[in-house]
DNA sequence: GTAGGGTTAG
């Protein structure tokens, strides 16, 4: 398959977009800068006119002030502390407001704190806002003290029960801080749920990877008694989880939906559900959607562009970064972590290292470390290990797990035990519980045969009570997503499931001889190998897939962990064998399996 | 006079 981008060649200097109706578009960012003048020329005029020593009028000031967003937080700073005391609770909860928004949301936190320090009274607006400042913290999860100590203020004041707002800011604080159950246990307390407080806890969900969640929640509140009709935040929050969670079919009803509740197609929830087609399998139609958008800013560029890149469709994400930097459209940090995937997945090193050289020279976008793990991948698959090390050493930031990580994979890939080893114990410095490099210490030595190597990284595991990652597969039959565990036998058709993989066991000895069940050359995957291949959640999922859907129907299998070599030449056989396509979605890319071979050309 | 919920990558 090919993605079809003739027109999109062809119309590269052209705006394809002027002949069409601009009905079903957002406008165009709406700020405007000009009104920030005129603030500052009413200050001015308060200034003269002594106006500005009025407490009421300064206030008024502020909050138009703050109301413009985060950018003009000094100006606002200087507002607030020009204001003499008294001042009432309106001037402080704007300043806290604005702080809430900004680059330090700790600072809102030590305002509302002197606020009562000082003695003055909070009222129900300070709640949402000194909320929301506990919940955008950098790191709220590893600091819940602040936010748990206003929700207790707030009890002691007798806040909570009636406001709907706090209600949402704390099922929001909460969800962002980690206690998405403690988020959950708040909402099944409230009476009254409007659409804000259903969002805030399908996006709390979603947070914290809980997308299964997130959905039952969405469908509890179409049963709801109360009829509260989903809005456009609503329809994103799940329109993310169903790409995360590969549920195509809840994805196109939810994009019926839309239609059905005659609600707009705006940019967001276009670039939503592209981003949902891709992330399902379904490039073509991600595609033909991004193609219709009339409008269409750098998220939905960058969608696509991703999407293209992790269905090892490179060259069409190329072109399409050439074709926004035509339209005008300033690429961002993360258009270029998609433009480096593509690379990476397709084996562009000249075009993916050029990339990253322009991304500061030409484009000005610093290079972050994902950017820097993103060439690590495009050279480590590509084997060029020697020189993926190379670029590590000049980083000129402090490495992460995910950088090593990716030396790791390439080592694991192209058979290089000892740098493995080296890249599995520098992610241990970092981060002394990383299960994955365990697990490849573990295997690696085992196919080598150093099994007191092998024993002592077991026992390391054992002592740091480290969990091997369990591989899991889902595929969705009859809109219903059935998820496998490796090597897990609960599932009550499991019988059939065996004696199906036992069929492709059949036929696969009879094609590749040597291909005995369970026999290996390398024992490099990421699966521990102890679980039998034959278990493999994929393979499972595959099994259920093929016994359960009429005969030619495409199976989508969604795996967590990265496909392993057997596992991707058995799903090959399957697609020959059975003439069905298999798509499979794993950790790092698509996988479509059509005629005995693979889209991705066997690299990955 | 002011408020809560937002999509993209790795």
């Amino acid at each position: 398959m090919r993605i079809r981008l003739l027109r999109s060649t062809s119309r590269l200097n052209s705006n394809p977009y002027s002949s069409l109706p601009p009905s079903a578009s957002s406008p165009p960012h709406p700020l405007p800068p000009l009104c920030m003048k005129k603030l500052k020329q009413t200050h001015a005029r308060l200034i003269r006119d002594g106006g500005v020593g009025d407490t009421l009028t300064a206030g008024k000031l502020l909050a138009d002030v703050v109301a413009f967003g985060p950018s003009n937080l000094g100006y606002a700073r200087a507002i607030f502390s020009s204001i003499k005391p008294p001042l009432n609770t309106f001037i402080w909860n704007s300043m806290i407001r604005g702080l809430a928004h900004g680059s330090s949301p700790a600072d809102a936190v030590a305002l509302y704190n002197k606020m009562l320090a000082e003695g003055y009274s909070p009222n129900n607006y300070t709640f949402p806002f000194v909320l929301t400042a506990c919940a955008n913290l950098v790191d709220a999860a590893a600091t819940p003290g602040l936010g748990l100590a206003v929700h207790g203020t707030l009890l002691r004041r007798g806040f909570e029960d009636f406001d709907p707002y706090i209600q949402t800011a704390l099922v929001n604080f909460y969800a962002n801080s980690g206690s998405i159950d403690t988020a959950r246990h708040l909402f099944d307390r409230c009476r009254r749920r409007d659409v804000a407080l259903w969002n805030a806890l399908i996006r709390g969900y979603a947070q914290s990877c809980r997308f299964s969640e997130a959905v039952q929640v969405f469908r509890r509140m179409q049963d709801d008694s109360d009829r509260i009709r989903g809005d456009e935040i609503t329809t994103l929050s799940v329109v993310s989880a169903c790409a995360h969670l590969g549920a195509l079919d809840l994805g196109r009803w939810i994009h019926s939906y839309i239609g059905k509740n005659q609600m707009r197609l705006t940019v967001n929830l276009g670039t939503a559900l592209i981003n949902m087609y891709a992330k399902c399998g379904e490039i073509e139609a991600a595609f033909s959607m991004f193609d219709e958008m009339p409008h269409k800013d750098v998220r939905t560029w960058s969608v696509m562009i991703g999407g293209l890149a992790i269905h090892g469709h490179a060259r069409e994400a190329l072109l399409l970064f050439t074709e926004m930097k035509t339209m005008g459209v300033t690429p961002d940090s993360v258009t270029f972590t998609g433009v480096l995937s593509a690379c990476s997945h397709a084996g562009l090193v000249r075009e993916g290292l050029r990339i990253l050289e322009e991304m500061k020279t030409i484009h000005g976008v610093s290079p972050t470390i994902e950017h820097y793990g993103c060439a690590v991948d495009l050279l480590g698959r590509a084997g060029r290990l020697e020189k993926a090390l190379e670029l590590i050493k000049g980083i000129p930031m402090d490495l992460d797990v995910v950088l090593w990580g990716a030396l790791l994979i390439a080592c694991r890939a192209h058979r290089n035990l000892e740098m493995g080893e080296m890249a599995a114990k520098e992610m241990l410095q970092l981060d002394p519980q990383n299960a994955g490099a365990l697990v490849f210490l573990s295997n690696a030595y085992a196919s080598v045969g150093r099994w007191d190597k092998v024993e002592e990284t077991r026992e390391t595991m054992k002592e740091r009570r480290i969990q091997k990652p369990p591989g899991s597969s889902s595929v969705e039959v009859g809109g219903i997503v059935h998820e496998f565990t490796s090597g897990d036998p609960s599932h009550p058709e499991m019988n059939q499931i065996y004696a199906m993989l036992d069929e492709i066991s059949r036929l696969r000895s009879a094609q590749e001889p040597r291909h005995v069940a369970g026999a290996v050359s390398f024992d490099m995957d990421e699966e521990d190998k102890e679980q039998c291949l034959a278990q493999h959640s994929e393979k499972l999922a595959l099994a259920f897939g093929l016994l359960k859907t009429r005969p030619g129907t495409t199976v989508r299998i969604i795996k967590n962990l990265r496909i392993c070599e057997d596992c991707h030449s058995v799903m090959k056989l399957a697609s020959e064998a059975f003439g069905r396509t298999v798509i499979v979605r794993d950790r790092a890319r698509f996988h479509h399996f059509r005629r005995g071979s693979c889209s991705c050309g066997d690299y990955w």
